[in-house]
DNA sequence: GTAACTGCAAAATATTTGCATCCTT
DNA sequence: AAGGATGCAAATATTTTGCAGTTAC
């Protein structure tokens, strides 16, 4: 996997701006998914509100990132492995989220079973979250 | 199942009122889930937002209803089975959307499956959420 | 009658859009 | 130099809060 910045920027036909090599940095060495107002605050609100708003859109457009939903509304973000590109995910890993410490991270080991779906539904992609107690919070 | 709605509210220990009565109907008698916006609209904008919010607020704390997070930050509602009382939600089916006309549907047939997490996560919760094609859209 | 619920107004928060300026290539 | 990205201002949308009047019990 590309950890430079830089590169993995280019890889995706990117220009290289001061925001988006941040906020990817971000991303690379946070070991949660991050929501919006997490990017804000850990860049030192150095960039516009706008100007994150636009990088993430970006980046989800890319493939970079992907969301995780969260039952109650706060829409997290986090990097995509190497093979969710042009915004097509196939992150068929759980997310898991800390009730105690809201630490949201891609349990990347784990897969999402198989399930039989009823008549008629076809299903494309399939997502599972899993809330309990982290590690860190045992 | 109740499907009386003055029946499960007094059940709730909640007063029996008009907004109440109304949008616990719209829930019974709806085949989906129900966005807030969704809600307005099908009451026939009868109620308040904000009493829209209220009730949908305490419709989750007596465990009535439940929400179902989906990636595109809107958050639907969905009725509890009778099992979920007093905000612990035993929602163990499955969750699917469809990606062509957006309804969104308790599979209450379809258990979600288990998952071993790593060594350190303690699970407490489990949601799956299949986005795909359904019934009426193939 | 009393406590709880509602509607209105308004505050607080979150998200989107337009446009002039600046930066990357 | 040209196209794209940013920041600012402002429009729009969403959610929360306070309070006075109304309704359920």
């Amino acid at each position: 996997m590309l950890t430079d910045v830089n590169d993995i920027l280019k890889k995706n036909q990117l220009s290289v701006t001061d925001s988006r090599k941040s906020i990817l940095d971000l991303f690379i060495h946070s070991n949660g998914a991050l929501a919006h107002a997490d990017i804000e605050k850990q860049t030192g609100e150095k960039f516009d509100r706008v100007t994150v708003y636009r990088t993430l859109q970006v980046f989800m457009e890319k493939g970079i990132i992907h969301t995780i939903p969260t039952s109650d509304n706060s829409i997290r973000y986090a990097l995509c492995k190497d093979d969710c590109t042009g915004g097509h995910h196939h992150d068929n890993h759980v997310h898991f989220i800390c009730k105690i410490c809201g630490l949201t991270s891609c349990l990347d080991s784990v897969t999402v079973p198989e399930v039989r779906l009823p008549v008629g539904f076809r299903p494309l992609e399939k997502q599972m979250i899993v809330t309990g107690i982290c590690e860190g919070c045992q």
